[in-house]
DNA sequence: GCAATTAGTTTGTCCTGACAATAGGATGAT
DNA sequence: ATCATCCTATTGTCAGGACAAACTAATTGC
């Protein structure tokens, strides 16, 4: 059962080590060569068969222990985990979800606003009173079909923003490419039923469910960029994650 | 700015050295000492003021940054992320959760059996066909006012279930005790409007908004040894995460 | 004055080596 | 046969060192 893993590691990559065997054995038991439950070579070997010190190799499985793709144990072994895994959700915006999975999200921009920050938008992104942000509604479709209304407020001090490029991309695509990296985001996922406004927008009627989501997302530099109140139609979407024990 | 954090370490603790020092900055952030925005003293450093490796105070560091408390920068620093930070939600169960809280949850066990898996189930838990499981319904009532409908299936190889000791604790509790490691757990978050079974039982009404989660829990052999549905009043629970980029 | 280069700081990656702790089976004694 | 003990395999923790890459700021050259 524990035969050597059959990668090939480039060490000449610029992208480090750990993280191409990461990406090997993810690619193994994705194409089933690696089949759930059965069991890994220890790592000292593994890490030796493939020319790796073993901080390295451990590190690449520590990952994979995170990510809910392997199980280890110590005394007995490492484990590749019985399920059909998810992407574990990280911290990624509607629009490139749905563009991975194949589909066509397109944008509608429903207001568009540069405007004073209230109390309740300073304190959720820890601008001092009086600071300008901007403000604007978005729905979401996917096929032609109407999935989330988004409406978001972000800092004004990183970028400036055109609502025309808000139609042809992501929120996060276009403070990517001004430079944002986003390091981590506090989430809230709870549930309403839709109102009035939101029912037509969605093609729904009110009454009906919808999953509602808080997002307020952290730049590498520790800055509050972006906070957003997002509604999505409960029968075409849910939120999907997997949680590692620690 | 970058004082020496006055952290105590213990070497003949059994709790490893990393650990402590994870705590040790968790508490110094908690009680304020180290204010949100602050810079710390470089890895190096660190770890000479704590008599520690490189190594060893990069896995604190790193723990952190991925609890969502800190955010590093090549070539610059390591600074305290802004925000009033809340647990980062790890696999838990809702009653241990509450109890945290000061709460104190109660539990009505409404059905409960020892039945063969429906294919579904089988699917689910990864069993063969035939298998029999623990199948109960349970009411989560918090100070006497009902939040949660759960509905559970538990392989019955693992632990005897007792339908009185369901009322006492939490089902995690009680397959903890049973020697059972939980390892990680694939979760599914939505909505719904109650119907006119749940409404009642939640002491809400038809068409009120509930949130809807899935679960299957995997532990440390890799076994799926539970999986369930359950359903809150949307007015009392949502779900809160920190979402890490990687 | 302004841009390009350079130097210094800090985190990121990778290596080697060592010992500890745990699980599980094998062994031995009762 | 059953129980306790030992042994082995494997992961967990920790140390120390080396170099690379990214960012900042100062210096230099024009």
């Amino acid at each position: 059962m524990a035969n050597s893993l059959n990668l090939s590691i480039d060490r000449s990559s610029p992208i480090p080590l750990y993280h191409q065997v990461v990406q090997g054995i993810e690619n193994l038991i994705h194409d089933g060569t690696l089949v759930p439950g059965s069991k890994l070579e220890n790592e000292i070997d593994l890490a030796a068969a493939l020319n790796l010190s073993r901080p390295t190799m451990r590190k690449a499985m520590d990952e994979l222990v995170r990510a809910g793709l392997l199980v280890r144990k110590r005394g007995v072994g490492t484990q590749v985990v019985a399920s059909q895994v998810r992407r574990p959700l990280e911290l990624s915006s509607l629009f490139d979800d749905l563009s991975a999975r194949g589909s066509k999200p397109t944008t509608d921009v429903l207001t568009f606003s540069h405007i004073d920050a209230d109390a309740v938008i300073c304190e959720k992104l820890a601008l001092p009173a009086g600071a300008k942000v901007y403000h604007f509604t978005r729905l979401r479709k996917v096929d032609g079909k109407p999935l989330a209304l988004m409406e978001n407020w972000v800092r004004d001090d990183v970028t400036a923003i055109e609502e025309t490029s808000l139609a042809d991309q992501g929120l996060y695509a276009i403070l990517r490419n001004a430079g944002v990296n986003f390091r981590l985001a506090q989430q809230r996922i709870g549930a309403m039923v839709a109102n009035s406004y939101q029912a037509p927008l969605l093609d729904t009627v009110p009454g009906s469910a919808l999953v509602t989501m808080e997002r307020t997302a952290v730049d590498d530099t520790g800055r509050m960029v972006e906070t957003g109140r997002h509604v999505y139609r409960a029968d075409q979407y849910s939120f999907e994650m997997t949680l590692v024990q620690r």
